[in-house]
DNA sequence: AAAACTCGGATACGCAAG
DNA sequence: CTTGCGTATCCGAGTTTT
């Protein structure tokens, strides 16, 4: 069992090379710096690799004046000098941009140090001042600002995992100009972090080399991790075992498992299969230039039900390991960056990308990044159709053999007009069956933008909301009625999640909790995770769920009435409601949560938007940070009980 | 207020050629 | 292995009409 030593594999899909950056759990509810992606393997680290280099650097080529690199904390060459001066510079020429301060404020952060941050930063490196302001809290252990009562962190010594790392670390609430002098670990830490090491490595490198280790030593263990990490991206062997020094793997380190069949052959061609595949997809899934993401093929994720079993395994990181199980969801095609950033703050799991194609008759390509174990899935019963003609078989017999679709496109909020459909129409009335290549290429193509059927001779239509309730998983009449109008229907249902794919996912609750489960439900929309969670037959006590949509509200609502629920449904319209004090509540009365599931929205993050595909700092997509923001708190809180 | 309509970009992939 | 070009995809936004 076991594997090579100089090929043991246990990260198969490292994105970020040697010099990883990426603290996390730091006390103040706020973590840590993105990960700074670099060379491979330092091989590549060529010109690319020089100076800071994440996505932010191109967008300012863009949008902003030119900005020092020193207004970044991890530099590669000019090793993480840290540019944050806790002094008190005053700052009362704040920036002009007050939209900006406030929406950071909104995350949390208090207000002098986000004008601050933007002045360092220049306001259009948002990236920058991010990280900025994080690196104000990780440094410092000032926790953002809330807007209503926080718990109260020094007191964290009894925290849970999330906090462990820090957990001797004095926190004073909300007073910056009452800040304690630096314990002696801090000031170690800030050593550290000055002489270039990743935050992340270097506090996990001091409490493992304990309280009186010397600078040396940590710097040694570093060093050693790090040569470790090396050699694991060397891989590409599948061959891997648990083995006791498993805590020291890179924390998000996801392997194969190893191949069972014995017979020489079909071993070795299966490795030699399997090496392409994995060196593709190591390749590629996050590429040295920032983010540039590349998503697998096929995109299957983890395992999906056709496959005889999951061929994945993965060691989460010690901070990751659940109560509470968390599932967080947004579109595949983001742009560059975005996962990255997403994975990086939530403790680097490499997110799940699955289309869910080979889950029904539609794509919906999708990210998920979750701490679900992986074994045992089972997709639900029954499964639904899996071509269009099976899904829709009305539209069998209009359906043109030039149209070669057998799976709808993904299903989107917005929808064809009439219009479109009436010039589909007549540019194939003038032909018969057989229409002009130019003619057909022009149809198809249009019917692959808008997802449009066949209905009728030479009659294309755009999909009816009751035909997209099944499509996604969802009951038939799910979003119909009630005073819900065919617009907010098809809004709803675009936004949702495909409840086959996701339950596929949960269905490794089931076995864990019998007697049922609570759930934070954050953006639930109509309900995607409830109904996954129902249908697979995993009882609901109680759901706290989140959503600022009336019309999704109420569409949740009476589904969970008219489903008999025996548990309670707790639905909040704001997130930014559900402060630590909320939560506390909550969590109090309802026991803890067992599962935070949610996907933010994806609006400024989606392909389909041309105005203001903004990424995840946009009006929108930001609320990403409140997901995470709500996930430590809750961990937080739920470890101190 | 809801429906209808117009607008049209970032990103990644496959392929051929250098 | 890299570069350039054509192609396919996309949980949308903004404005006008009903």
């Amino acid at each position: 069992m076991e594997g090579d030593p100089d090929k043991e594999g246990s990260d198969g899909f490292r994105w970020d090379s040697d010099e990883e950056e990426g603290p996390r759990n730091i006390p103040a509810l706020a973590c840590l710096s993105p990960i700074v992606p670099v060379g491979e393997d330092g091989a590549g680290g060529g010109e690319l690799s020089d100076g800071f280099h994440w996505d932010s650097e191109e967008e300012e080529d863009e949008k902003a004046p030119k900005l020092p690199s020193s207004s970044c904390l991890y530099s590669r060459d000019g090793v993480g000098k840290a540019v944050v001066d806790p002094g008190e510079a005053s700052s009362s020429a704040g920036p002009s941009n007050t939209k900006m301060i406030s929406e950071f404020v909104v995350m949390g952060f208090p207000r002098e140090r986000v004008i601050k941050a933007i002045e360092e930063n220049g306001e259009s490196n948002t990236e920058a001042i991010l990280e900025t302001l994080l690196t104000y809290s990780a440094l410092e252990e000032s926790p953002p600002e809330q807007k209503h009562a926080v718990p109260n962190l020094s007191s964290s010594e009894s925290a849970g995992d999330i906090f462990n790392e820090f957990s001797d670390v004095d926190s004073d609430l909300g007073t910056e100009e009452n800040m304690d002098p630096l314990s002696e670990k801090e000031n170690t830490l800030k050593l550290l972090v000055d002489m270039g090491y990743p935050i992340y490595e270097a506090s996990i490198a001091m409490d493992r080399c304990g309280e009186d280790a010397s600078i040396a030593e940590i710097t040694d263990f570093i060093c050693a991790a790090q040569m470790a990490k090396a050699a694991d991206a060397h891989l590409a062997e599948p061959t891997y075992s648990p083995s006791s020094d498993e805590e020291e793997r890179k924390p998000n380190g996801i392997c194969f498992a190893p191949p069972k069949n014995n017979k020489r052959r079909f071993f070795e061609e299966e490795e030699r299969r399997r090496r392409k595949r994995e060196k593709r997809f190591e390749k590629k899934v996050f590429d040295e230039d920032g983010g540039v993401l590349s998503l697998p093929k096929p995109m299957i994720g983890f395992g999906i039900p056709s496959e005889p079993r999951p061929i994945i395994r993965r060691t989460l990181p010690q901070a990751a390991i659940g109560p509470p199980y968390f599932y967080y969801e947004n579109v595949a095609l983001a742009p560059k960056g975005v996962w990255q950033t997403i994975s990086s703050f939530l403790y680097e799991i490499m997110p799940e990308f699955v289309d869910s194609k080979f889950f029904s008759a539609a794509a919906r390509k999708r990210g998920y990044v979750h701490n679900l174990p992986l074994e045992n899935r089972t997709p639900l019963l029954p499964i639904p159709p899996q071509t269009i003609h099976e899904a829709l078989p009305l539209t069998k017999k209009f359906w043109p053999h030039w149209d070669g679709r057998t799976k709808l496109n993904c299903v989107q909020t917005c929808t064809a007009s009439a219009k479109l459909t009436e010039r589909i129409r007549k540019a194939l009335e003038d032909y018969d069956d057989e229409p002009p290549l130019k003619v057909q290429k022009w149809v198809i193509d249009e019917c692959k933008k808008w997802n449009l059927v066949w209905v009728g001779r030479h009659k294309t239509a755009p999909l009816e909301p009751d035909e997209i309730e099944s499509l996604l998983g969802f009951p038939k009449n799910h979003t119909r009625g009630g005073g819900i109008c065919r617009t907010e229907r098809l809004k709803g249902l675009g936004n949702s999640f495909q409840v086959d794919t996701v339950a596929y996912h949960l269905s490794v609750l089931k076995d864990m909790f019998p007697n049922g489960i609570n759930v934070l439900s954050l953006f639930s929309g109509i309900g995607g995770a409830e109904v996954a969670l129902y249908r697979l037959g995993i009882p609901l006590k109680n759901v706290v769920s989140v959503e600022i949509s009336e019309s999704s509200r109420n569409i949740f609502r009476s589904w969970w009435e008219s489903t008999n629920q025996k548990g309670n449904l707790i639905d909040i319209n704001d997130v930014h409601l559900l402060d630590a004090n909320m939560l506390e509540k909550l969590i109090n009365s309802t026991g803890g949560f067992d599962l935070i599931i949610g996907g933010s929205p994806c609006n400024n993050i989606s392909g389909s938007n041309r105005v203001s595909r903004d990424g995840l700092e946009g009006k929108e997509s930001s609320l990403f940070f409140d997901y995470f923001r709500i996930l430590n708190q809750v961990k937080f809180i739920m470890g101190k009980s």
